[in-house]
DNA sequence: TCGATATAGTAACAAATGAAACTAATGTAC
DNA sequence: GTACATTAGTTTCATTTGTTACTATATCGA
Protein backbone atom coordinates (compact mmCIF):
# COMPACT_ATOMS: atom_id res chain seq x y z
CA UNK A 1 0.00 0.00 0.00
CA UNK A 2 1.03 3.17 -1.07
CA UNK A 3 2.79 4.88 2.09
CA UNK A 4 1.09 8.51 2.57
CA UNK A 5 4.46 9.71 4.35
CA UNK A 6 5.53 11.01 1.30
CA UNK A 7 6.06 14.95 0.39
CA UNK A 8 5.55 15.28 -2.92
CA UNK A 9 3.83 14.11 -5.62
CA UNK A 10 3.91 14.00 -9.34
CA UNK A 11 -0.05 15.21 -10.65
CA UNK A 12 1.56 12.52 -13.41
CA UNK A 13 1.11 10.12 -11.66
CA UNK A 14 -1.57 10.36 -9.14
CA UNK A 15 -4.09 8.00 -9.48
CA UNK A 16 -7.55 10.19 -9.38
CA UNK A 17 -5.93 12.17 -11.17
CA UNK A 18 -5.23 9.89 -14.21
CA UNK A 19 -8.47 8.29 -13.65
CA UNK A 20 -10.61 11.62 -14.31
CA UNK A 21 -8.49 12.39 -17.58
CA UNK A 22 -8.95 9.13 -18.56
CA UNK A 23 -12.72 9.10 -18.39
CA UNK A 24 -13.41 12.76 -19.74
CA UNK A 25 -11.43 11.61 -22.63
CA UNK A 26 -13.68 8.59 -23.16
CA UNK A 27 -16.55 10.74 -22.27
CA UNK A 28 -16.03 13.31 -24.40
CA UNK A 29 -15.38 10.99 -27.68
CA UNK A 30 -18.24 8.87 -26.74
CA UNK A 31 -20.53 11.57 -26.48
CA UNK A 32 -19.54 13.47 -29.51
CA UNK A 33 -19.94 10.11 -31.63
CA UNK A 34 -23.73 9.98 -30.26
CA UNK A 35 -24.41 13.49 -30.96
CA UNK A 36 -23.08 13.35 -34.70
CA UNK A 37 -24.63 10.48 -35.91
CA UNK A 38 -27.72 10.54 -33.88
CA UNK A 39 -28.62 13.98 -31.87
CA UNK A 40 -28.18 12.19 -28.45
CA UNK A 41 -26.70 13.27 -25.36
CA UNK A 42 -25.16 10.72 -22.70
CA UNK A 43 -27.70 11.30 -20.45
CA UNK A 44 -30.74 10.34 -23.33
CA UNK A 45 -28.72 7.22 -24.41
CA UNK A 46 -28.44 6.01 -20.97
CA UNK A 47 -32.32 6.15 -20.56
CA UNK A 48 -32.57 4.67 -23.82
CA UNK A 49 -30.86 1.88 -23.00
CA UNK A 50 -32.08 1.10 -19.53
CA UNK A 51 -35.56 1.43 -21.07
CA UNK A 52 -34.98 -1.04 -23.69
CA UNK A 53 -33.36 -3.63 -21.38
CA UNK A 54 -36.12 -3.15 -18.57
CA UNK A 55 -39.36 -2.12 -20.16
CA UNK A 56 -41.24 1.16 -19.18
CA UNK A 57 -39.87 2.94 -15.77
CA UNK A 58 -40.80 5.76 -13.89
CA UNK A 59 -38.49 8.83 -14.23
CA UNK A 60 -37.96 7.86 -10.44
CA UNK A 61 -36.41 4.36 -10.73
CA UNK A 62 -34.20 5.46 -13.86
CA UNK A 63 -32.41 7.79 -11.42
CA UNK A 64 -32.29 4.79 -9.61
CA UNK A 65 -30.91 3.07 -12.84
CA UNK A 66 -28.70 5.70 -13.94
CA UNK A 67 -27.58 7.53 -11.07
CA UNK A 68 -28.25 10.65 -12.11
CA UNK A 69 -30.39 13.04 -10.80
CA UNK A 70 -33.88 13.86 -11.09
CA UNK A 71 -33.82 17.15 -12.99
CA UNK A 72 -31.29 15.53 -15.45
CA UNK A 73 -33.68 12.30 -16.03
CA UNK A 74 -36.35 14.87 -16.66
CA UNK A 75 -34.89 16.84 -18.94
CA UNK A 76 -33.43 14.22 -20.79
CA UNK A 77 -36.42 12.39 -20.68
CA UNK A 78 -38.56 15.69 -22.01
CA UNK A 79 -35.86 15.66 -25.34
CA UNK A 80 -37.17 12.48 -26.09
CA UNK A 81 -40.71 12.58 -25.65
CA UNK A 82 -40.18 15.81 -28.04
CA UNK A 83 -38.19 13.99 -30.39
CA UNK A 84 -40.80 10.66 -30.58
CA UNK A 85 -38.04 8.31 -28.72
CA UNK A 86 -40.29 7.96 -25.57
CA UNK A 87 -44.08 8.14 -24.85
CA UNK A 88 -45.37 8.61 -21.21
CA UNK A 89 -47.82 6.00 -19.95
CA UNK A 90 -50.64 6.94 -17.32
CA UNK A 91 -49.07 4.95 -14.59
CA UNK A 92 -52.59 2.95 -12.58
CA UNK A 93 -50.74 2.76 -9.46
CA UNK A 94 -49.48 6.11 -8.45
CA UNK A 95 -51.28 9.08 -10.18
CA UNK A 96 -48.30 11.02 -9.60
CA UNK A 97 -45.98 9.59 -12.11
CA UNK A 98 -46.19 7.93 -15.13
CA UNK A 99 -43.65 4.99 -17.14
CA UNK A 100 -41.99 6.36 -19.61
CA UNK A 101 -41.58 3.90 -22.79
CA UNK A 102 -39.72 3.46 -25.97
CA UNK A 103 -41.42 4.37 -28.95
CA UNK A 104 -41.07 1.92 -31.69
CA UNK A 105 -38.74 4.72 -33.18
CA UNK A 106 -37.04 4.93 -30.00
CA UNK A 107 -36.43 0.68 -30.50
CA UNK A 108 -34.92 1.19 -33.89
CA UNK A 109 -32.45 4.54 -32.72
CA UNK A 110 -31.70 1.56 -29.25
CA UNK A 111 -31.67 -1.15 -32.48
CA UNK A 112 -28.80 1.12 -34.16
CA UNK A 113 -27.01 2.52 -31.79
CA UNK A 114 -25.91 -0.13 -30.25
CA UNK A 115 -23.10 -1.53 -32.25
CA UNK A 116 -21.51 1.12 -32.25
CA UNK A 117 -21.54 1.30 -28.32
CA UNK A 118 -20.00 -1.83 -28.41
CA UNK A 119 -17.56 -0.84 -30.34
CA UNK A 120 -16.05 1.77 -28.05
CA UNK A 121 -16.37 -0.21 -25.79
CA UNK A 122 -14.16 -3.36 -27.52
CA UNK A 123 -11.57 -0.37 -28.17
CA UNK A 124 -11.32 0.64 -24.62
CA UNK A 125 -10.44 -2.86 -23.97
CA UNK A 126 -8.72 -3.99 -27.23
CA UNK A 127 -5.35 -6.05 -26.18
CA UNK A 128 -7.13 -7.00 -22.44
CA UNK A 129 -7.96 -10.65 -21.82
CA UNK A 130 -11.19 -11.66 -20.12
CA UNK A 131 -9.33 -12.27 -16.56
CA UNK A 132 -8.03 -8.32 -16.90
CA UNK A 133 -11.62 -7.01 -17.44
CA UNK A 134 -12.94 -9.30 -15.00
CA UNK A 135 -10.44 -7.38 -12.76
CA UNK A 136 -11.21 -4.23 -13.88
CA UNK A 137 -14.91 -3.68 -12.92
CA UNK A 138 -14.46 -5.27 -9.34
CA UNK A 139 -11.89 -2.24 -9.34
CA UNK A 140 -15.11 0.48 -10.64
CA UNK A 141 -17.30 -1.17 -8.62
CA UNK A 142 -15.18 -1.14 -5.58
CA UNK A 143 -13.93 2.51 -6.35
CA UNK A 144 -17.54 3.69 -6.59
CA UNK A 145 -18.12 2.18 -3.25
CA UNK A 146 -15.35 3.56 -1.14
CA UNK A 147 -15.45 6.83 -3.13
CA UNK A 148 -19.57 7.19 -1.69
CA UNK A 149 -18.89 5.41 1.85
CA UNK A 150 -17.97 7.33 4.89
CA UNK B 1 -12.67 -9.88 -27.08
CA UNK B 2 -16.26 -8.65 -26.55
CA UNK B 3 -18.17 -9.25 -30.32
CA UNK B 4 -20.17 -6.24 -31.31
CA UNK B 5 -22.47 -8.37 -32.88
CA UNK B 6 -25.12 -8.81 -29.56
CA UNK B 7 -28.43 -6.95 -29.80
CA UNK B 8 -28.47 -5.96 -26.46
CA UNK B 9 -26.61 -4.14 -23.74
CA UNK B 10 -26.55 -3.77 -20.20
CA UNK B 11 -26.18 -0.33 -18.65
CA UNK B 12 -24.91 -1.85 -15.52
CA UNK B 13 -22.50 -3.75 -17.48
CA UNK B 14 -21.06 -1.26 -19.79
CA UNK B 15 -17.95 -0.49 -19.31
CA UNK B 16 -17.92 3.63 -20.10
CA UNK B 17 -20.73 3.56 -18.10
CA UNK B 18 -18.76 2.40 -15.10
CA UNK B 19 -15.58 4.32 -15.84
CA UNK B 20 -17.86 7.06 -15.87
CA UNK B 21 -19.79 6.92 -12.89
CA UNK B 22 -16.67 5.52 -10.84
CA UNK B 23 -14.31 8.62 -11.66
CA UNK B 24 -17.32 10.79 -11.20
CA UNK B 25 -17.55 9.55 -7.77
CA UNK B 26 -14.27 9.84 -6.78
CA UNK B 27 -13.83 13.20 -8.05
CA UNK B 28 -16.89 14.68 -6.91
CA UNK B 29 -15.63 13.23 -3.50
CA UNK B 30 -12.52 14.59 -3.34
CA UNK B 31 -13.22 17.98 -4.54
CA UNK B 32 -15.30 18.07 -1.44
CA UNK B 33 -12.93 17.32 0.90
CA UNK B 34 -10.69 20.00 -0.99
CA UNK B 35 -12.93 22.32 -0.83
CA UNK B 36 -14.15 21.81 3.12
CA UNK B 37 -10.86 21.14 4.45
CA UNK B 38 -8.94 24.17 1.79
CA UNK B 39 -11.23 25.70 0.23
CA UNK B 40 -9.59 24.71 -2.95
CA UNK B 41 -11.02 23.32 -6.45
CA UNK B 42 -9.79 20.78 -8.19
CA UNK B 43 -8.54 23.01 -10.84
CA UNK B 44 -7.11 25.13 -8.64
CA UNK B 45 -4.98 21.75 -6.44
CA UNK B 46 -3.65 20.63 -9.64
CA UNK B 47 -1.92 24.01 -10.28
CA UNK B 48 -0.88 23.76 -6.87
CA UNK B 49 0.51 20.23 -7.45
CA UNK B 50 2.54 20.53 -10.35
CA UNK B 51 4.02 24.15 -9.42
CA UNK B 52 5.23 22.46 -6.20
CA UNK B 53 6.47 19.56 -8.46
CA UNK B 54 8.31 21.73 -11.06
CA UNK B 55 8.61 25.33 -9.95
CA UNK B 56 7.28 28.27 -11.64
CA UNK B 57 5.91 28.03 -15.47
CA UNK B 58 3.89 30.42 -17.60
CA UNK B 59 -0.18 29.37 -17.48
CA UNK B 60 0.29 28.15 -20.88
CA UNK B 61 3.01 25.13 -19.89
CA UNK B 62 0.39 24.61 -17.61
CA UNK B 63 -2.36 24.25 -19.56
CA UNK B 64 -0.24 21.16 -21.28
CA UNK B 65 1.17 19.81 -17.79
CA UNK B 66 -2.93 19.61 -16.22
CA UNK B 67 -4.39 18.93 -19.50
CA UNK B 68 -7.20 21.28 -18.65
CA UNK B 69 -7.72 24.42 -21.25
CA UNK B 70 -6.72 28.09 -20.69
CA UNK B 71 -9.69 29.65 -19.81
CA UNK B 72 -9.82 27.09 -16.80
CA UNK B 73 -6.51 27.49 -15.89
CA UNK B 74 -6.83 30.95 -16.16
CA UNK B 75 -9.77 31.61 -13.76
CA UNK B 76 -7.62 28.75 -11.17
CA UNK B 77 -4.61 31.12 -11.50
CA UNK B 78 -6.60 34.22 -10.51
CA UNK B 79 -8.24 32.66 -7.35
CA UNK B 80 -5.33 31.35 -6.61
CA UNK B 81 -3.39 34.83 -7.07
CA UNK B 82 -6.55 36.31 -5.38
CA UNK B 83 -6.11 34.26 -1.63
CA UNK B 84 -2.50 34.55 -2.21
CA UNK B 85 -1.45 31.54 -2.67
CA UNK B 86 -0.07 32.09 -5.97
CA UNK B 87 1.79 35.31 -7.60
CA UNK B 88 2.96 36.45 -11.09
CA UNK B 89 6.98 36.81 -11.74
CA UNK B 90 7.07 38.71 -15.25
CA UNK B 91 8.45 36.42 -17.90
CA UNK B 92 11.69 38.00 -19.21
CA UNK B 93 11.92 35.69 -22.38
CA UNK B 94 8.02 37.03 -23.40
CA UNK B 95 5.91 39.41 -22.54
CA UNK B 96 2.58 38.46 -23.21
CA UNK B 97 3.14 35.68 -20.15
CA UNK B 98 4.13 35.91 -16.85
CA UNK B 99 5.24 32.65 -14.78
CA UNK B 100 3.20 31.48 -11.75
CA UNK B 101 4.79 31.02 -8.91
CA UNK B 102 3.42 29.42 -5.50
CA UNK B 103 4.24 31.96 -2.54
CA UNK B 104 5.71 30.55 0.60
CA UNK B 105 1.85 30.65 1.73
CA UNK B 106 0.97 28.41 -1.20
CA UNK B 107 3.64 25.76 -0.73
CA UNK B 108 2.14 25.50 2.93
CA UNK B 109 -1.12 24.60 1.61
CA UNK B 110 0.80 21.97 -0.66
CA UNK B 111 2.49 20.87 2.44
CA UNK B 112 -0.93 20.44 4.30
CA UNK B 113 -2.72 18.98 1.44
CA UNK B 114 -0.67 16.33 0.65
CA UNK B 115 -0.95 13.72 3.14
CA UNK B 116 -5.14 14.02 1.96
CA UNK B 117 -4.21 13.61 -1.60
CA UNK B 118 -2.03 10.24 -0.62
CA UNK B 119 -5.27 8.81 1.70
CA UNK B 120 -7.35 9.08 -1.04
CA UNK B 121 -5.31 7.62 -3.26
CA UNK B 122 -4.28 4.47 -1.27
CA UNK B 123 -7.92 4.31 -0.62
CA UNK B 124 -8.59 4.02 -3.88
CA UNK B 125 -6.04 1.12 -4.21
CA UNK B 126 -7.10 -0.97 -1.12
CA UNK B 127 -6.59 -4.41 -1.46
CA UNK B 128 -4.44 -3.84 -5.03
CA UNK B 129 -1.07 -5.39 -5.04
CA UNK B 130 1.92 -3.75 -6.88
CA UNK B 131 0.91 -5.52 -9.44
CA UNK B 132 -2.88 -4.45 -10.11
CA UNK B 133 -2.02 -0.76 -9.77
CA UNK B 134 1.03 -1.15 -12.50
CA UNK B 135 -1.72 -3.08 -14.94
CA UNK B 136 -4.15 -0.27 -13.88
CA UNK B 137 -2.03 2.93 -14.63
CA UNK B 138 -1.02 1.36 -17.59
CA UNK B 139 -4.82 1.07 -18.85
CA UNK B 140 -5.58 4.47 -18.38
CA UNK B 141 -3.19 6.14 -19.80
CA UNK B 142 -3.57 3.32 -23.14
CA UNK B 143 -6.85 4.37 -22.65
CA UNK B 144 -6.83 8.11 -22.74
CA UNK B 145 -4.29 7.65 -25.67
CA UNK B 146 -7.06 5.49 -27.26
CA UNK B 147 -9.61 8.24 -26.95
CA UNK B 148 -8.19 10.75 -28.42
CA UNK B 149 -6.70 8.64 -31.34
CA UNK B 150 -8.65 8.76 -34.75
C1' DT C 1 12.24 46.93 -41.39
C1' DC C 2 7.73 46.23 -42.23
C1' DG C 3 3.47 43.75 -42.96
C1' DA C 4 1.18 39.37 -42.19
C1' DT C 5 0.41 35.64 -39.10
C1' DA C 6 0.52 33.21 -34.74
C1' DT C 7 0.39 32.96 -29.74
C1' DA C 8 -0.51 34.12 -24.45
C1' DG C 9 -3.65 35.77 -21.79
C1' DT C 10 -8.17 37.85 -20.94
C1' DA C 11 -13.00 39.05 -21.53
C1' DA C 12 -17.66 38.34 -23.04
C1' DC C 13 -21.16 35.52 -24.07
C1' DA C 14 -23.94 31.02 -24.39
C1' DA C 15 -24.93 26.38 -22.85
C1' DA C 16 -24.91 22.85 -19.30
C1' DT C 17 -25.33 21.69 -14.55
C1' DG C 18 -26.96 21.57 -9.94
C1' DA C 19 -29.52 23.25 -5.75
C1' DA C 20 -33.60 24.83 -3.96
C1' DA C 21 -38.43 26.17 -4.29
C1' DC C 22 -42.87 24.77 -5.95
C1' DT C 23 -47.09 21.75 -7.23
C1' DA C 24 -49.85 17.90 -7.17
C1' DA C 25 -50.69 13.46 -5.51
C1' DT C 26 -49.90 10.03 -1.91
C1' DG C 27 -49.27 8.12 2.58
C1' DT C 28 -49.70 8.35 7.77
C1' DA C 29 -51.36 9.35 12.52
C1' DC C 30 -54.75 10.31 15.19
C1' DG D 1 -61.97 11.72 7.66
C1' DT D 2 -58.72 15.51 8.34
C1' DA D 3 -54.25 17.63 9.21
C1' DC D 4 -49.29 16.67 8.53
C1' DA D 5 -45.57 14.85 6.31
C1' DT D 6 -43.56 12.66 2.13
C1' DT D 7 -42.76 11.80 -2.67
C1' DA D 8 -42.70 12.41 -8.10
C1' DG D 9 -42.18 15.54 -11.18
C1' DT D 10 -41.39 20.25 -12.72
C1' DT D 11 -39.73 25.03 -12.63
C1' DT D 12 -36.62 28.59 -11.34
C1' DC D 13 -32.44 30.52 -10.43
C1' DA D 14 -27.50 30.73 -9.53
C1' DT D 15 -23.18 28.68 -10.65
C1' DT D 16 -20.06 26.32 -13.60
C1' DT D 17 -18.24 25.31 -17.93
C1' DG D 18 -16.99 25.91 -22.59
C1' DT D 19 -16.79 28.54 -26.98
C1' DT D 20 -15.78 32.51 -29.34
C1' DA D 21 -13.95 37.04 -29.83
C1' DC D 22 -10.48 40.44 -28.44
C1' DT D 23 -5.82 42.67 -27.13
C1' DA D 24 -1.03 42.84 -26.77
C1' DT D 25 3.14 40.85 -27.81
C1' DA D 26 6.03 37.98 -30.61
C1' DT D 27 7.57 35.60 -34.81
C1' DC D 28 8.19 34.92 -39.70
C1' DG D 29 9.28 36.08 -44.44
C1' DA D 30 9.97 39.03 -47.91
Amino acid sequence: MPSNRKRRLRLQDYLPYRLSVAANAVSRRIARAYEDRFGLKIAQWRLIAVLADEGPLTQQSLCGRTLMDKVTVMRAAQALVRRGLLRRLPNRADGRSHRLALTRTGGRVYHDIVPLALEHEARMLRGMGAVDVARLERWLRQLERTAQGP
